[in-house]
DNA sequence: ACAAATAAGTCAACATGGCTGACATAAAAT
DNA sequence: ATTTTATGTCAGCCATGTTGACTTATTTGT
């Protein structure tokens, strides 16, 4: 009885709660960035910087072609963000060993220090979110952004070696 | 034994797990705001305006104020999607019959087409990392991802009536 | 009835961060 | 020795965010 809405109607159900994916996705991204913008404003930065500063800082020493094999912009979107980065001291080059066409990126002290700040926020948020959710939502979290990732990055994720 | 990197020490565990949480966002939202952005593009569009389309596909006669709510951008920018959608034809306004100030929007069949071919390739997505990751990870999808949205959009998703 | 608040829109100027295209340099690979 | 690759640079375009100032129509409150 009751239930005038969804009527033995499974693809109804299936349809909105896709839908609710979508929109869920939407709400938790524009939170997840919207702390860490403000930081990033007080230094003239914007979301690029940001992204920039964290992959390198994740990834010390790595190439500016795995940087935007990741970012999956160009090399002169990346360019522009990068030079200021370098310029202003967040960020150093070296060439590196073997293949001294490339710039090895890395964070001075001053990039680890802005990036730490800018990433807690960030970790608060989703931290408080997975205590609140429980360790099994956790999990169930993970599966399903892992499915949603394009296959040649979902290796980054899995407990294999990173590199 | 083994084990030689993480010697009972639940605080690396924790930290790394967030920021796997961290990445694996930024790479899921990534790819799935991809293929529509393409298709978008066929039609001189942007994400912006994908994210009037929608909302308003999922909340017809809504205000524009109930619509800067959910974006959390100035009407001066949407004012510039907004109009190009309605001078074009993908949205109809129409005054509010108790307070006839506001325009009440809705989706025009054109809109309503284009909405359901660029959600469409989301919804594709959404539900391939579903179907793989299965029941139980969508709930707990769902519920860390509740917890990461701002406290008063939480109500939209939650099984009340959502208006 | 009138003043104040609200919903919506407009104009102008500016910043960020994508993009394309063309071209340059150094080092590695063939 | 030539070609390919890694990186960088200049110039210009576009989409989409911002602030600030101001307008119009309508509703609300005293």
């Amino acid at each position: 009885m009751a239930d005038i809405k969804s009527p033995a109607n499974p693809l109804f159900l299936r349809e909105d709660e896709l839908r609710q994916g979508i929109e869920m996705l939407f709400f938790a991204y524009r939170d997840f960035t919207a702390k860490a913008d403000q930081t990033l404003a007080q230094f003239g930065f914007g979301r690029a910087h940001h992204r920039v500063i964290y992959f390198v800082g994740r990834n010390p020493g790595m190439t500016v072609s795995e940087l935007l094999g990741i970012l999956h912009i160009t090399k002169q979107s990346l360019s522009r963000v990068l030079g200021q980065l370098v310029r202003q001291g967040f960020i150093t080059q070296k060439p590196g060993s073997t293949d001294r066409r490339q710039r090895l990126l890395s964070l001075t002290e001053k990039g680890s220090e802005l990036e730490r700040k800018l990433t807690e926020e960030q970790r608060a948020l989703i931290a408080r979110a997975y205590r609140s959710a429980g360790a099994d939502a956790v999990d169930g979290f993970r599966k399903v952004l892992l499915g949603m990732i394009e296959e040649g990055d979902r290796r980054r994720f899995r407990p294999s070696l990173p590199r």
